[in-house]
DNA sequence: CGCTTCATTGACGACGTTCAAGACATGTGG
DNA sequence: CCACATGTCTTGAACGTCGTCAATGAAGCG
């Protein structure tokens, strides 16, 4: 939407709208400097395949705005998403040279790259890239964990609900847990069924009924109003109220 | 089984079985010799809860031998596993001080534990310590979202040919791939129903149906042969026969 | 305007859950 | 040695959620 080509940016990171989540996140002043001198930007259009499972991965890089996802497809071609990217998160692993997973921009993307190998030597002489590396590595774990409850145990509507309160609290500060949050989807009906093994059907009529039943709002097909978190989240099968994951 | 009390194992980390694979696996002589200072065997027996959620952690570790559970529970009692323990995993998580998951010893288990604050001064002395775990955080991550697509887009009995495939591998050296395979499942069928998202009803009649079609060979019923592994495998749905994931 | 993509809705059926009974193995005490 | 209890597993029958197939609607675009 907003930064849809990459001269957008300055080249300066301490400008950077992720700064403080990303890679980055724990360098100092000189370690800036030097990320500064390798770092490229690169843009990706909505439906545009960022990497494709099993190929090459040359560069590593961070998502500056814009959504992406990962996702797994069987032989048959049933698929299951298995992340989703959003600012600040990392794409790629050092030590390995081929891909995963496709990555797949559902919005136009903005990243933030590092060609893999001066990358790799980066991490060796860079102790805080490492360790916010790690850290955020263990955040992805946590979230993938928290995901498998969602598609292990979950009802339909629960999965659903739980989709929209991680989209809802993404990007809004909690400050005012109370109040309206409005948002658009970043996904189709069908990037959502994929993301909780669901068919979009299922999504398209579970949404239906959160509508019906007044636990969301929908004027737009693609935006979303949640009148009350509270409520949302007991859909979702997180009654610990309070607690936000990370 | 084996090794049901510490005093089995030498204090000597050249002689541990998970020597080159846990997280001290790069360590140097020197690296080894200050964990040989610090380190301490704690053993758990089946059954035995080892780490509640949301309980302060004072202490990490990797699984010597013996098998554990991560799970994670709803408020209404349905139970999902997001993580299997191996022998040579690690438990804990570093710069967070209560556990997210509770950890349970499926088997009598024995662990190599460490203070959590002396580790976390390790892992930032000790860069091959950090970059190890970075290595094996990856993996995880890999592995669950692996899993991710069971639960997600699997049918039952895909869903067990999976778990079968993972637990015939895992100690299994790759050399005999079609050799038969036998062993003990070291998970209840409740266990393995809240790993694949099933119930217990459903586990116990899929692995009478893969039985009943030869896919496997059940005397007793925790005791397992898989006269090919290539035929579990496909019916895994994972058909892109050769590769082992890690 | 037709064409494409995305979303909604309905009818029907399959797969897996739920509920229930019973088998099997192990251990305890009379 | 048997009676009884307990935990684990198996099997059956009925139900319900969600998937499948299909038709229709809504929005964007050349």
């Amino acid at each position: 939407m907003r930064y849809n080509n990459a001269s957008k940016f300055s080249p300066d990171c301490s400008d950077c709208p992720i700064r403080h989540r990303a890679v980055c996140a724990r360098c100092d002043a000189d370690e800036l400097d030097h990320l500064e001198r390798n770092k490229y930007y690169r843009n990706f259009q909505a439906g545009q395949t960022i990497v494709w499972a099993d190929d090459r991965m040359e560069f590593v890089g961070s998502v500056v705005s814009g959504v992406a996802t990962l996702t797994q497809t069987m032989e048959d071609g049933r698929t299951q998403m298995v992340g989703l990217l959003l600012p600040s998160d990392f794409i790629g692993r050092p030590d390995r040279s081929t891909a995963a997973y496709d990555v797949v921009a559902t919005t136009d993307i903005v990243m933030c790259c590092f060609r893999k190998k001066p990358f790799e030597k980066m991490i060796e002489n860079t102790p805080h890239i490492a360790h916010r590396l790690l850290e955020m590595t263990l955040d992805e774990l946590d979230a993938a964990r928290e995901w498998m409850l969602v598609l292990g145990r979950k009802t339909a509507r629960e999965k659903i609900a739980s989709l929209l309160v991680i989209l809802a609290r993404r990007g809004k500060l909690p400050e005012d847990v109370n109040a309206p949050v409005v948002f658009d989807l970043p996904l189709t009906r069908e990037a959502m069924a994929d993301y909780l093994g669901l068919t979009l059907e299922t999504v398209s009529r579970q949404i239906s009924a959160l509508n019906k039943d007044g636990i969301i709002e929908l004027k737009i097909k693609r935006n979303v109003t949640v009148p009350d978190i509270y409520r949302l989240t007991q859909e979702a099968g997180d009654d610990s109220d309070g607690g936000y994951l990370n």
